[in-house]
DNA sequence: CTTGTATTTAACTGATAGGTTATTTAACTT
DNA sequence: AAGTTAAATAACCTATCAGTTAAATACAAG
C-alpha cells in the first residue's frame, strides 16, 4: 500500500480508466475489459497491479471475479498529495492575484 | 503535463523526497543533490522529470540553476484523484457507519 | 585565456513494465 | 465424467527506467 505503488498504479492511462469505470459501480473481469483492445491476460496484470496498490479489492463470485473501488488506496496517494494543497494553491493564488495586478503589455 | 507523466514521477520517493524539499522554499541543483546518496547525473535526471511532469521549475542563476515547485503540475495531479474525493471519502463513511453498527462478534 | 565549478548530456547496464500467446485452474453445464 | 467458460499464471519479448562513469557545456574567477 505504499505510495510508490499506487502512484505508480496511477500513472497507466489503462488503470485510470479502469478506476473511472469502477466509479461508476463493481464490475467482473470481463466488463471491464471489454472495452479496451488489449488481451485478456494484460488485464489481469493490470488489475493485480490496482489490486497490491490497494486501489481496488477483487472477490470471487463464482465462475467470476467481481472487482470494485477500494478507497483505502485512493485516500493514501490522495493524503500525499494534499500535505501540499496548501502550498499549491496558495501559491496559484498569488500568481492569479499577481497577473491581476499586472497591467498586460502589448 | 499529462497526468501519466505527473503520476509516473510521483511513483518515485527520491523525486517526492525532491518534493518535500521544494516545498520549504527553492533550492539550486547542488543543494537538493546534498543529502541523498545517489551521483548528480542520478539527480540532474530526477529534475528532468519532474520539470516535464511540470511538477518543478528550473531557471538558471548564473552558474547554478534553482529548482521551485510548480503549483501547476501538482494541481493537475490532484484535481483526477479530487474526481474521486466524493466517492471514496463516502464509502468510507458508510464502511465506518457499518462498522459502528455492526456489534463485534467475539 | 586558463582553470575551476555547477550542471547537463552521452553511453552503457541491469531491473522493471506492459504487451503477447500458450497453459493452467476453478467453477458451471450437460 | 467431459466439455465450456472466466480468469489467472507462465514464459517470453521489447521498451523504458534508475543508476553508473566519462565527456561536454557554460559560467565565474584568477
Amino acid at each position: 500500500m505504499s505510495l510508490d505503488t499506487a502512484y505508480a498504479a496511477l500513472a497507466d492511462p489503462t488503470r485510470r480508466a479502469i478506476l473511472a469505470r469502477l466509479a461508476l459501480g463493481e464490475a467482473t473481469v470481463g466488463e471491464i475489459a471489454e472495452p479496451f483492445p488489449i488481451s485478456g491476460p494484460a488485464i489481469s496484470r493490470h488489475l493485480k497491479v490496482l489490486e497490491e496498490a490497494r486501489l481496488i479489492a477483487r472477490t470471487r463470485r463464482g465462475q467470476q471475479f467481481v472487482c470494485s473501488l477500494n478507497p483505502q488506496g485512493l485516500k493514501t496517494a490522495q493524503e500525499w498529495l494534499d500535505h501540499y494543497r496548501a502550498f499549491w494553491s496558495g501559491a496559484l493564488d498569488r500568481l492569479d492575484v499577481h497577473l491581476k495586478k499586472t497591467p498586460e503589455k502589448k
